[in-house]
DNA sequence: AGCACGATGCTAAAAAATCAGCAGGAAGGG
DNA sequence: CCCTTCCTGCTGATTTTTTAGCATCGTGCT
């Protein structure tokens, strides 16, 4: 299947928006895209995003609800990795400092024994 | 200045390679793009790009050298926020987490050690 | 049953992006 | 100094994307 860098911008803003929700209807798709084109534009787009195997729907009722095919955990590790190698030299640690970062610093220290123990217990479970 | 979302496909696959880089020529740019357009594509793109504001250039000799507007600094701020907001329902936590996942399991016990310290430290210079 | 509503299928036009090629100019080597 | 080389400026055509509108179908309510 295609990468996301080689989708267009509608559809990647379409893409973003079923990521972020998991599933949509049409309308609630267009709902949440920045600059919100008209409702047959939304649907042309997700047709040609289900031509390209990007997404697929199911029938909810009388209206389709969209999915993107690639499950979430894929998805997400994907978006990582892109991010991950293009803003941080492809330093995973780098990219947890500036997270950690984005937040307020006092949360931090909380967060960080938490993660700590998260961590701790991924490893038990033998991952 | 526009954000990213609204750039067209190549664009954006430009706009990858340049924060990659940090700087590049246009030839460096059309080298690391995914299948790579025309020598004179690329030109058009970048000027197109200069135009909205998203890069400059600098003269390196005879040839140009492109750099992202945005520092970087406020540009990995921004690609963090979007995608935590579309892949992590807005949790940095969470976002951590996968990330140490990404990476080898034996590893992420030392380096949330050295995410400890890294932490304490910018916290100590009152961050 | 008939009607209103809200959804999809499809087509074609408008807009935007992508691309190639030609002309011109500066840098460097012989 | 002249020539080769490599770069940029620019223009116009092609391709892709994006869009709107009309026809149609099903659902559910009266």
């Amino acid at each position: 299947m295609e990468p996301i860098s080689e989708l267009s911008r509608r559809e990647r803003q379409i893409m973003d928006v079923l990521y972020r929700r998991g599933a949509a209807s049409v309308a609630e798709v267009m709902e949440e895209m920045p600059d919100p084109p008209s409702y047959s534009a939304v649907r042309a787009t997700l047709r040609v995003l289900e031509e390209k195997g990007q997404v697929y729907h199911v029938h909810d009722g009388p209206r389709y609800v969209y999915q993107p095919s690639l499950e979430p955990e894929r998805a997400r590790r994907a978006a990582l990795h892109h991010l991950v190698s293009t803003f941080f030299d492809g330093s995973a640690e780098e990219a947890v400092v500036a997270l950690l970062r984005l937040e307020d610093t006092k949360a931090n220290v909380v967060e960080i024994e938490r993660l700590r123990d998260r961590i701790r217990e991924a490893r038990q479970e033998g991952r």
